[in-house]
DNA sequence: TGTACATCAGTGAACGCGCGTTCACTGATGTAC
DNA sequence: TGTACATCAGTGAACGCGCGTTCACTGATGTAC
């Protein structure tokens, strides 16, 4: 009946109530006796797993890069193209809007740290070779190194707009539909 | 010799404070005691001219659409196409990523505020006839309002992304000239 | 199967700090006459 | 040119609050024998 006196996976819990905080009002208003609050722990319990706030967020963005990877390797398992790529980083940027805002901003976080140098390796890759399949004529003459910064930077500026309500009502509900057009320019073939 | 009882310029004065400590640390970090320290007032002055923190982040914001669309105006006054008004657009970010930063995080602002709603209109009519200057053929046939969809996405996630120091060091130093390189596959005609 | 002990996760009281906000005030400026 | 007065910008003391951090502690778990 009564909560018992180890939690079992705080981590983990503390990890879901500072993706769920961040999405209700971003990482500025983030505190981890908030943290603390939420997971139903006494408030110093969450330095014992992170030592302070950029150890935490320096975590979530870790969880994200590898959120990412694999998003991105489900969908070259599944024979998708750049194109099919550029959406899912779009479902991830989405689905994981916490952790979106916050892989981004290294002010924010100890880029040093082993766990996330390692995610950020594993989603730089996953990056290159989805880009890696894109024909040269698709884009045009450009070499490949440039085609892939084309291609994460028209994905990524959709993804942010997008979260940032920017855009305008034309595109609908659909992220995924709505990247799918502004993204096939820089791809589709005359 | 003595500083004086009035300031004569306040407003901007702590306005500029704001844009210093943001590219030192981030929106999070801000504090209005802070700003007043910076710009060598009491510490409850910033209050008189923006009410709270939403409020100079909002006039923060409202500033950088101005500013925004002032560099754009300036690109199309000058003759420049597409091309020029999204290397225009980084150089924006670069030149004020306080103000950047800023611009697309609704949950920091007074979304209904008339100054900021103004200056975004500013900004987005000037956005809009910088892409209208686009070949059909140029984004192979997507509609105007896509490709205008497309372009903006293009830059902004170049913008985000060299801003975050994401980009490999393959680019070099300057963003205009990186900019370009990885803008153009998207309009360069075959 | 049982006991002892080390290890570790989480507690809760205490602390000092910087913050935003309020409020009666004071000093400067501009305008009316 | 001079005086009175309204207006407004900025002051500074006071307040209560939530925060991060520290620290001696306690309860649970796992392992050695």
């Amino acid at each position: 009946m009564t909560r018992p006196y180890h939690h079992g996976d705080l981590r983990r819990t503390l990890l879901a109530a500072a993706a769920e905080a961040i999405t209700e009002s971003g990482p500025a208003a983030l505190s981890l006796r908030d943290l603390a609050r939420r997971a139903g722990v006494s408030h110093a319990a969450p330095a014992h797993h992170f030592g302070d706030k950029a150890g935490l967020l320096t975590a979530l963005a870790a969880e994200g890069f590898t959120f990412l990877a694999d998003e991105l390797d489900r969908t070259r398992a599944a024979g998708g193209g750049v194109l099919d790529a550029g959406v899912a980083y779009v479902r991830f940027a989405v689905a994981h809007r916490a952790h979106f805002a916050v892989m981004f901003q290294p002010e924010l976080l100890n880029g040093s740290d082993p766990e996330l140098r390692s995610a950020q390796d594993r989603a730089s890759d996953a990056l290159r070779d989805a880009v890696a399949s894109v024909q040269e004529s698709e884009l045009r003459g450009a070499g490949a190194r440039i085609a892939g910064l084309s291609a994460w930077s028209i994905v990524h500026g959709f993804a942010t707009l997008w979260l940032g309500g920017a855009l305008p009502d034309v595109l609908g509900d659909d992220p995924e539909e709505a990247a799918r057009q502004v993204i096939r320019p820089l791809f589709a073939r005359d």
